[in-house]
DNA sequence: TTCAATTGGTATACAAGTATACCTAAACAT
DNA sequence: ATGTTTAGGTATACTTGTATACCAATTGAA
């Protein structure tokens, strides 16, 4: 054996997941070269190599290499190698604004349409009613809805109140944009202040059969509550926005 | 048959993904729990309804369980039924701000310690001289450093700049928090505008390896560009934040 | 032509995930 | 006591992912 590469080495499969190695690899691969860290143009990563790096076998390596093929980004040829083809990063996306009525904002110019999918009444969890500072055996109003671009779901919503306020609420004002404006009318309130808190999250199936994506895929996960002139958080807001559709975006000056 | 039970059924396991159907299930399962949608309390979840609504086999739901079981979040007594014992959401966790001048006051705050991987200069991306606006066969200034809390990475950065400018920063100014005061200095340009952009991705093996996290484990990936007065981009930063680690917190006067 | 490099493939072996079908054990109500 | 409910388990069979150790085919260079 020569010794004409230097070891890289720092990376490593992930032994413990129920993720195939082929895909990990992969997966792995295809942010690479997306991220620019292979020369699109030609040449390199061989099969040896990439073998020695993730310390695993011809089979497995092959079986990744076929997949980014099937991906369309690399092809490979017998006797000269594999050449990385196409370099697309992301395919199309939302942008908005990550305070809330950017956010706002920004949503209604999407050209988009909202689907009701159920209002219903029910005992909800300690954590939605504590956040709403509602009683532990109260019945709470809730309405779920998904956001729908040229016949993709894009991104879920969960709504939470006072079952009192909003049980006039009708599937046609649940389908409006400005839901907000609805929920004042029903509670009777203004809303003077919105508390947003915006995590990253992987799709479930629960999720995933909404939005119809792969299990474990990225989303945003924004919870939202609307309060009062008086500080009462009268309105829950919980959304999953995919991944790979949504990009928050801010221009600060400093 | 008695039809005791209504059906649910519009939840199904992702047949095209790679991961494990008892994995998928105990995943959606435990959201569903620490999401509050089973009573802690008691009862609820008999083996037979979720094969029911999974459609899937005895042994794939009690993997699913068993492992629910490992994790804490049920008891299963024969006889009985299964139990949801805790119901814990997330465990610890950052708040930053979304806007960038918030991000930079909370991440100070945090008592964490940062450290250089290294500093390089190499040929990179289109993506990363688009945005830098420097030619395509021109060298780049690249430095890569960890944020460290209690001894764990939470946060894994990716700096570029001009090397002719970012030569001279050492590896002990790099570990400073204040990286972008460090860049004003070298560069002797005042930078005026941030513009950030913040994605939900997974984590691959390169940013597991990084962070000590699971392939495929939710991540923030902020990728920041430092404009001076001019409006010419002096500086890029990519960063990638633990997602379990780090939630962003706005309130919003309406 | 010959050789080295590189992708593609075969054979064998083992482990894990899953399905089907059936059986066992504990708890409780009647 | 008896039966129902529910978790737990067995037996068999199939598929997929992976490792090891080979071999085959293509390309280009010496």
């Amino acid at each position: 054996m020569t010794t004409k590469k230097r070891k890289k080495e720092n990376v490593s499969l992930d032994r413990n997941s129920s993720v195939p190695f082929f895909i990990q690899i992969a997966e792995t691969m295809k942010r690479r070269i997306v991220s620019g860290q292979y020369n699109p143009g030609k040449q390199l990563l061989t099969g040896e190599e990439l073998e020695n790096e993730f310390q695993t076998s011809n089979i497995t390596i092959r079986k990744a290499m076929e997949k980014l093929k099937e991906d369309g980004f690399v092809e490979r040829r017998r006797g000269l190698g594999t050449t990385v083809s196409k370099t697309d990063p992301a395919p199309l996306g939302f942008e908005l604004g990550t305070s809330f009525d950017k956010l706002k904002e920004a949503i209604k110019k999407l050209n988009t349409r909202l689907k009701v999918l159920d209002i219903t009444t029910t005992i909800s969890s300690e954590h939605v009613q504590n956040l709403l500072s509602m009683g532990s055996e109260q019945e709470i109003w809730q309405m779920k809805r998904i956001r729908i671009y040229k016949g993709v779901p894009v991104s879920y919503y969960t709504y939470y109140s006072d079952p009192v306020h909003c049980a006039g609420i009708s599937k046609k004002d649940a389908a409006k944009n400005d839901i907000i404006h609805t929920i004042e009318q029903a509670v009777g309130v203004k809303i003077r202040r919105v508390r947003q808190i915006l995590r990253s999250v992987v799709s479930d199936l629960d999720i995933s059969s909404v939005l119809g994506i792969p299990f474990g895929a990225p989303l945003f996960f924004s919870e939202n509550t609307y309060h009062s002139a008086s500080g009462k958080a009268m309105f829950l807001g919980q959304s999953y926005f995919r991944g790979d559709m949504f990009v928050f975006r801010t221009t600060s000056p400093l």
